[in-house]
DNA sequence: CTATCTTGCTTTGACATTCTAGGCATCAAG
DNA sequence: CTTGATGCCTAGAATGTCAAAGCAAGATAG
């Protein structure tokens, strides 16, 4: 039985964290919808996913976490991006971009 | 220490050799200088991620191994493109397209 | 002739990351 | 009272890439 093609690309997942981050703080649960929603419901991400790769971040010091409530009054760990995380960020978009733009050579190469 | 950021992201390379298998029937050693030929000089694959790559993609069909002699007149194993490796060269096209066209949107969005 | 470079294939272990699958808690709605 | 949505967390499996090493052959330079 074939396993499904992952959703996504292994190395993408803090970027699209610290960009939906980009928006505003978050909590964890919420950065997943916005996600789908920012990506027009192409993009998935688990939870299984989400919550070690957040605390990776956070140890990086790209984001920090502080627990709060939300708009309907339960608990939860909203994170913000920091300037390391905003730095971060751009590093990873332009390393995106090198990647997109070596791949269209490949599919132009006779 | 921090890690040198990837070159590739896990799930590029399969296609990378499929392209440039596309080409035409090419040894190991040859598709790696191909696939930096091709993207530019961007794209360096290692001998210790592409053998173990090749061995996974010949395993699954996409691509028929033989040994033959190179132009040298030297002792090569030569890989070939089967039908089944066009078209899983055809998904993982059409796979990139859509992560791409995601985060880009990602990008987009406000 | 012998040291080094390039070509060529292989294997091992380390490493990072994502996913599946489960558990736990609260709250609203039926 | 049961179900679904919200919210957090963890363990283990699976995957794929890389660094590093070894082996071999031929070319080239000294």
């Amino acid at each position: 039985m074939p396993k499904t093609k992952a959703d996504l690309l292994q190395g993408t997942l803090d970027m699209l964290i610290l960009k939906a981050l980009a928006l505003g703080p978050l909590h964890g649960y919420g950065i997943i919808q916005r996600i789908r929603q920012m990506s027009g419901e192409m993009l998935a991400v688990e939870q299984g996913s989400l919550y070690p790769a957040l605390y990776r971040i956070e140890q990086r010091d790209w984001v920090t976490a502080k627990w709060d409530v939300n708009e309907t009054g339960r608990n939860a760990k909203f994170y913000s991006l920091t300037a390391a995380g905003r730095k971060q960020l751009g590093i990873e978009e332009a390393s995106w971009d090198r990647l997109v733009l070596a791949i269209s050579k490949m599919r132009q190469a006779t």
